[in-house]
DNA sequence: TAATTAGTCAAGTCGTGACTTCACTATTGT
DNA sequence: ACAATAGTGAAGTCACGACTTGACTAATTA
């Protein structure tokens, strides 16, 4: 079911993926330039950019012999919206039931 | 780094997982009444739940011999905050860059 | 008390995912 | 032209995670 979310929760599951992310809502940033702070290779970095494409957060351009990593605007809101979704829901249920408890007063 | 996010979105990414959140969010359900409709055995849920519980989503309870388990209120909203946190300074950045290119008009 | 029900424990299987290395292909600066 | 730079591709390693089975315990119910 919605391998999208599976996709993009799985992606941003590992820690050095939200790095780059984290980094990348600084401004765009080429492949070495993020493998240096993140103490991996820049075929790890390259590979975690595949990943991070796929799933619509990460937009790449190679120019030159560059690739330019940026953030898709809003690759982040289906994850955001899930949550939110869920947690109004819960919302909704507990206040429904204190509302019935509440009613003994 | 910050190894309750990584636990979080790992916890997460995996659609079983999801599908139980899901279907806490209409309410409490005990470990038989979740491997149900999910197709899988309850040990396999057990272990879920398990999972679940340790990143702070769901709270579980054993009252004989039958465990329930339920929705933790806001155990979604670290995941919610990452990525609204990030949204909002991606957009930030551009509203910036789209002024300093609008100057030319 | 016997049989059913609800869940747990300990292993074990199987796939997948994060990384590396090494060789190789463009590009760019001297 | 030559050397350095930036990244790609194909393997291969290694660990971990999802799930199962089978044996077992504890609480119900008939």
């Amino acid at each position: 079911m919605t391998p999208d979310l599976d996709r993009l929760f799985q992606a941003l599951g590992d820690p050095t993926r939200r790095a780059i992310v984290d980094r990348l809502a600084e401004g765009p940033a080429s492949v070495s330039r993020l493998a240096g702070p993140l103490g991996v290779t820049v075929t790890a970095i390259a590979q975690h950019l595949q990943v991070l494409e796929q799933c619509g957060v990460v937009r790449t351009e190679k120019v030159g012999r560059v690739r330019t990593a940026s953030l898709v605007p809003n690759g982040l809101t289906p994850v955001e919206r899930w949550a939110r979704d869920r947690r109004s829901m819960l919302e909704k249920r507990l206040d429904r039931l204190a509302d019935i408890l509440g009613e003994g007063d």
